[in-house]
DNA sequence: AGGGTTGTAACAGCTACAGTTACGACTAAG
DNA sequence: CTTAGTCGTAACTGTAGCTGTTACAACCCT
């Protein structure tokens, strides 16, 4: 069983990408190179542009392009909430209904979908509820907090 | 991006596996085959076992094995939650921390970590709270109001 | 003109789930 | 005690997504 792999840590990426050009630039600096994000994250570059292009998409993140390039912020840190994020590179619902469309003659078959749909609604509106309560401003007090 | 295909479809069909095999116990009969409930599902009667064999280990239904064997249910549809059905068989979390540990030199690097896991862990919280408001008896209801 | 960085395509590797086939293990019924 | 029906499980394939990597064109400041 293993700790799951196949869990998503993209929200984990982005939020560390973030929150890290947001204290850089409160040092100072103007933009953040995406390879300076990846040594902090420990990955590729590449995954990091991958990633911001998704944020900018979402009217989080910005980008220069040329010589002296990079990435900023496109809010505060504090104008950036975790359920933000997740929406900007979380595409798809958590659960899903069936694959195949389930037998129509079966009473059970007919009706489980809206039924399950419903409570998948509920759920989804509650993460979304969990997420919108934490700010990149709260996650960078508590990254500063841990050091 | 389209739907998302690799959403797990695994909590929808346990809740119709289990709601399929509870609504045809009150019918009378005493077990049922995988063979049915993949009917009705509209897959291959193997993947049922597999999913039903995570729901006994959970102490959620049993099975019979030998001429006229089957599947029944370990406790009534309304001592059934869905998070007794989701914990059974979604084994870890939904969201993951990093893959590669981050840069520990880096104040966010070492950080983030915690602070993420704080989070998701209440994310994890608020779900389950979800969850655990709908029993599989709910869920029968619902089916049938649909009919 | 030069050099550093983004933007993006392309590919490989890994993991997970769904679906399928196959077959041994088990047990009620005859 | 033989038969037949079902579970239990291994093995394999196909599909999909994320990660990591290489490569290179596009861009723009100096």
């Amino acid at each position: 069983m293993e700790s799951d792999v196949s869990a998503n840590s993209r929200l984990t990426i982005a939020a560390h990408t973030l929150t890290w050009i947001g204290l850089y630039q409160r040092r100072g600096h103007e933009v953040a190179t995406s390879e300076q994000i990846a040594t902090s994250v420990n990955t590729n570059p590449v995954v990091i542009r991958r990633l911001l292009g998704e944020l900018r998409k979402a009217g989080l993140a910005d980008s220069r392009r040329g010589a002296g390039a990079g990435w900023m912020l496109a809010r505060d840190l504090a104008a950036i909430t975790l359920l933000d994020v997740y929406q900007a590179i979380e595409p798809g619902p958590i659960f899903a209904l069936h694959r195949a469309t389930p037998d129509p003659e079966c009473v059970v078959g007919h009706g489980i979908g809206p039924a399950m749909t419903a409570v998948y609604d509920d759920v989804e509106a509650a993460l979304c509820r969990e997420l919108a309560k934490t700010t990149l401003e709260d996650v960078l007090r508590d990254v500063l907090k841990a050091a």
